[in-house]
DNA sequence: TCCGCCATGCGTACAGTGTGCGCATCGAAC
DNA sequence: GTTCGATGCGCACACTGTACGCATGGCGGA
């Protein structure tokens, strides 16, 4: 039942017999397809976004989308720096610094989660990443570790932000390693735990405390909270170290 | 001149005129593949690696690798295995935590620049990647640790691995940009520089201070070595809070 | 009202990808 | 000498990103 939008998969000779181009449907545009695109991702992973798959879903060829998009590559920059717009990062002016820094840092460990490919393709973009949100972004966290009082606030971002992104980007593996599977995150614990148990049973070291391994089972996300926010508190208070005067 | 080992290209129908296969040329075997392959993905990167051309290399046809492999992301375990026993961990029984620590992570982090494709595709798995050398490193790890007197030696792990994750993530990329221009780091740094400093203007809180606008043009890998030994002090000061008694 | 232009969409094509299948070959065990 | 299992490989399939050039339709100017 789903045909393109003027012409059957057989062409058709006569030009009468070709439909008209549908009025309501809208017609593309970059933020129609970066939209798309970024509902593609966020469902069924980053393998799973083909240029053709995306024009299907847009009633459109795929090398339509090339009007609008110089490469799959671009595509994906822009899908990325839209979704940053979703990070929030509060003003400079709140009293409490670490409040404000924590708040920023699990804002963005939510939106790396909601978009588990997020880490993945900021990983593998040295820079060239320059895109106003992403912009916004680092200007709205130098003004916030500016107005902490730290002397090289850019130490103090990247030093933060590095963990945030080491921690999301392994959360949001193990979450797409999870929604692949197909199973509910603590059975699929659950159905692991034994194999794990009996590769660790070689290194003494590894052994897993019997209250981590109830809580996930039980409730893993919780686990992973607290693994973030303990993880976090760490570096803040290093970092509180390094603001003048105590 | 290349030519498959048995065959031509255009089949030879007499059984005579095939070649013999070279006695000196070493048999395909899992361990030469994995060698290649991290070649491969060394010299050129991780999409520049495909099971064709893996397979020239080593004078097969590319489905004679299935033979030894079973899919071409089970190769990029053991690539990633493999390359993981390069990274050095100091015995448990050093006095000084800190400065053991310090070597794992530097390790980690050579290790990593060395094969930028490592973080990219270690942050690919959510796990998954218990080969026996990344056990190993796991596992020294949780000794060093819990000799350093940690009473929940993962959770500290857990937070100076992502923070060395994510600074070593961002570095190899950046690595991968240069290599791929052509053009020396510090080369580079200067070419991009204006547009930095263009994007910059209209985002007041992200202005370079001049000192290291200079070392990033004389010698931008001594200002990384100290940009990532900075954040790790501050992670360690952070955990140092943590230990019992001190 | 007509003409011409130009942005937009798309069919086709090309060079590549991972990998399943079945056949040819070879060394070793009996 | 025969059989058998392991190994290599040609072919084929479905799929990828994207270059190219044609068709179309709406719009500005005459």
């Amino acid at each position: 039942m789903s045909r393109s939008r003027t012409t059957d998969s057989k062409p058709i000779p006569s030009v009468w017999a070709r439909e008209q181009r549908r009025a309501d449907q809208p017609a593309l545009s970059r933020d129609a397809i970066v939209r798309e695109a970024i509902a593609m991702l966020d469902a069924d992973g980053v393998e799973a976004l083909s240029m053709r798959k995306l024009g299907a879903r847009l009633n459109a060829g795929a090398t339509s989308l090339y009007r609008h998009v110089a490469t799959k590559d671009e595509l994906m920059e822009l899908a990325v720096d839209e979704v940053t717009a979703e990070v929030h990062v509060p003003p400079a002016d709140r009293p409490d610094w670490r409040e404000a820094v924590t708040e920023a840092a699990q804002s963005f460990r939510r939106t790396a989660l909601r978009h588990p490919w997020l880490t993945l393709v900021l990983g593998q973009a040295g820079l060239a990443y320059l895109g106003p949100n992403y912009m916004n972004f680092s200007e709205r966290l130098a003004a916030l570790f500016t107005a902490a009082g730290f002397p090289e606030p850019s130490r103090a971002i990247e030093t933060v932000f590095s963990y945030v992104m080491g921690m999301s980007s392994a959360e949001a593996a193990w979450l797409t390693t999870v929604a692949r599977s197909g199973e509910t995150e603590a059975d699929l614990i659950a159905r692991l735990m034994p194999a794990a148990q009996r590769a660790a049973a070689d290194h003494s070291h590894l052994a897993i405390p019997h209250a981590e391994v109830e809580e996930a089972t039980t409730d893993p996300a919780a686990l992973r909270d607290m693994k973030f926010a303990y993880g976090l508190d760490v570096v803040l208070d290093g970092l509180a170290l390094r603001l003048p005067k105590g």
